[in-house]
DNA sequence: TAGGCCATCTGGTCCT
DNA sequence: AGGACCAGATGGCCTA
């Protein structure tokens, strides 16, 4: 695994490295606390941006933090595991999304913007190809409705067959668009 | 070298 | 209360 480490080389010590008990919080020089904007404050030796507004995101009161600077730092690096393995299963899922998606083969792997576009476009191509079968499950209607309309037929196909039928209907599905 | 992409850290907020 | 989720910040790697 490549070692990229990027917050925890932030002023050369992580947050986790630092023992320090005092916690502080102050403005940054030179910046000025406003309502609605967002300012820099300080963070155990770290600047850090941090909402002041009156949103959904307001109140900037802070958990308050028990225990001393030692159980602190556990609790960091438990959450920044949390977080990792989070991403970790976010990135599989898009590995599961590019393979699942046909693309022009390349040395370099889609990007994560490229895979949802891709996906979005794959799903839009099999709709409409759906669309071109499927006029015995689907009334004549607006073409933008169709969709929805697919969704509701697959979902009913659910309720009343269940899960596990499922590979039958897509049979269905694919027989029926030999035999038209 | 600038810009894109990414992994990681971090703290605030949401949810159970 | 604590974990999940989210978004900002940061810095490394790669390519044009």
């Amino acid at each position: 695994m490549k070692s990229k480490g990027k917050g925890s080389k932030r002023n050369g010590r992580s947050w986790a490295e630092q023992d320090d008990p005092d916690f502080t919080l102050e403005t940054e020089p030179g910046s000025s606390e406003q309502e609605g904007s967002e300012a820099s404050v300080r963070l155990d030796r770290t600047w850090r941006t941090r909402r002041s507004d009156g949103g959904s995101r307001a109140g900037t009161r802070r958990r308050r933090h028990n225990g001393s600077a030692k159980e602190r730092n556990v609790r960091r690096l438990e959450s920044n595991e949390r977080e990792r393995q989070r991403m970790h299963t976010l990135n599989n899922a898009f590995q599961a999304l590019r393979e699942a998606i046909p693309h022009v083969k390349t040395d370099k792997k889609l990007s994560k913007i490229e895979t949802l576009t891709l996906a979005k476009n794959y799903i839009k191509s099999l709709t409409t190809i759906i669309l071109g079968m499927s006029s015995a499950c689907l009334p004549h209607e607006k073409q933008e409705s169709n969709a929805s309309r697919i969704l509701q037929c697959y979902q009913q196909h659910l309720e009343e067959e269940g899960e596990e039928d499922l590979s039958s209907y897509l049979k269905n599905i694919h027989t029926f668009s030999q035999g038209s």
